[in-house]
DNA sequence: CTAGAATGTGAACATCGTCAACATTTATTT
DNA sequence: AAATAAATGTTGACGATGTTCACATTCTAG
């Protein structure tokens, strides 16, 4: 539900490394119970892991962190690698909603013509994945590494679901087709080839070969596999 | 130098558990010299983590497998993270070494036509990269995860040299842009493009949404990548 | 108000990465 | 061939980690 990658007005850039000590519902506690250790945890281990990376994240840690005794932690998770994936699956949904945020931020301004409104709203899509790779750049891997087995769901189990970024990107697609920008033969097999050209950019601009440019360098890059796909 | 990687005749598909016992150079050791602890040891490795990924793998069970006490390890290695950097490494060079033998096995089998020579070798060069990737899923992760940190030096420091998947990349581009395949501006900057759509494929195909769907299919979407890149 | 569910505590266990002091084997020098 | 240095392996230990179990405390329903 709650996720702890809030999109704020338009982009939150940091997180905040513990919870303020006011916490939202139910009024502080006494010293025993926490309040809501689940997503304090989730928060924190967002926050360690984009720090320290995900092998710098420790249980006993977070839990001294928090103030909690290190046991507390599995009544909320059943193991690390649980709270891991958890924190994946938050991401894919942050990312999500990142896209469409994205693009309902921009219908306003773009005008009539539908080849450019198509182009615009897939541009967006890609900005919005791009975006989200190089802001949390190691949840980012974690989301497509080992614990990050959601992907598959994310993207096969739920493909007909809006918030869903490959549902996103095949409507972006029709649109592009619907608009003449690139031909229905095209359009067929485009799917594949735009996400893998946008997610491997990604991979290289957040943990690879790009890793150390500039970010406009990198947005550049981006403009450019865009362009490619648009059939440049 | 010697890779625990080899590339057999065309492929090996599987990695031998441990070392047969019997030693190449300096004939069987007592017990208590191992005689080639290091590759002995990457070798396991590599095995541990092909089957329980990287997280399953720890420096004292490698040891006891080994025969060994844990301690002798760091005789070899300064930490785990070397270990697993020196995997990552040796995945660099077998990939690179694949695609040179992919593409040198194809070379007496092509006519004469610049184009279709020019296409035949760089389609031979993504499927080397997608290959390794299939082949190797977990060593593939680890090269691109965060111990992979030789990604970047791998194609930015030594970009000019022959065994470098990115430099090879550049060539084949060139040879498909001097036999008119794709156009001159297309090549400018189809690098990016093309390098990040193969790599991008073959994550999703390794280890994301691709990853259960059968072999044949695997190879058909890379088909369409490459007919993508090439302008189709 | 009381019973039971939810949540946190404390102590314990096996495992892990790593190190320091010591032992043994191999290589090198005289 | 003897002596010595370098390489490699062993033993034993340390602190940290993931995880569990029995118990305590707090919250919530009836």
């Amino acid at each position: 539900m709650s996720c702890a990658l809030g999109l704020a007005p338009v982009v939150r850039p940091a997180l905040p490394l513990v919870m303020a000590d006011e916490l939202p519902s139910p009024a502080p506690r006494g010293h025993y119970h926490h309040g809501d250790l689940a997503q304090a945890l989730k928060t924190l281990a967002l926050a360690l892991i984009a720090t320290r990376g995900v092998e710098g994240f420790s249980m006993r840690q977070a839990a001294a962190t928090l103030g909690v005794a290190p046991s507390a932690v599995y009544r909320h998770f059943a193991d690390k690698s649980e709270l891991l994936s958890a924190l994946a699956h938050d991401g894919f949904q942050a990312m999500g909603a990142l896209w469409l945020q994205r693009v309902a931020l921009l219908e306003p301004h773009i005008g009539d013509n539908p080849a450019v409104r198509s182009i615009a709203r897939f541009s967006a899509g890609a900005d919005a994945y791009f975006q989200f790779g190089l802001d949390h750049p190691a949840l980012f891997q974690l989301m497509f590494g080992p614990f990050g087995t959601g992907s598959a769901q994310w993207v096969m189990q739920a493909a007909d679901m809006p918030s869903n970024p490959y549902f996103m990107l095949g409507q972006a697609l029709d649109g592009l087709r619907d608009a003449q920008v690139i031909t229905p033969s095209a359009r067929a097999h485009a799917e594949v080839s735009a996400f893998s050209a946008i997610h491997g950019l990604t991979c290289f601009a957040t943990s690879g070969v790009y890793k150390d440019l500039q970010p406009e360098q990198k947005w550049q890059l981006l403009e450019l596999v865009k362009n490619n796909i648009l059939g440049g």
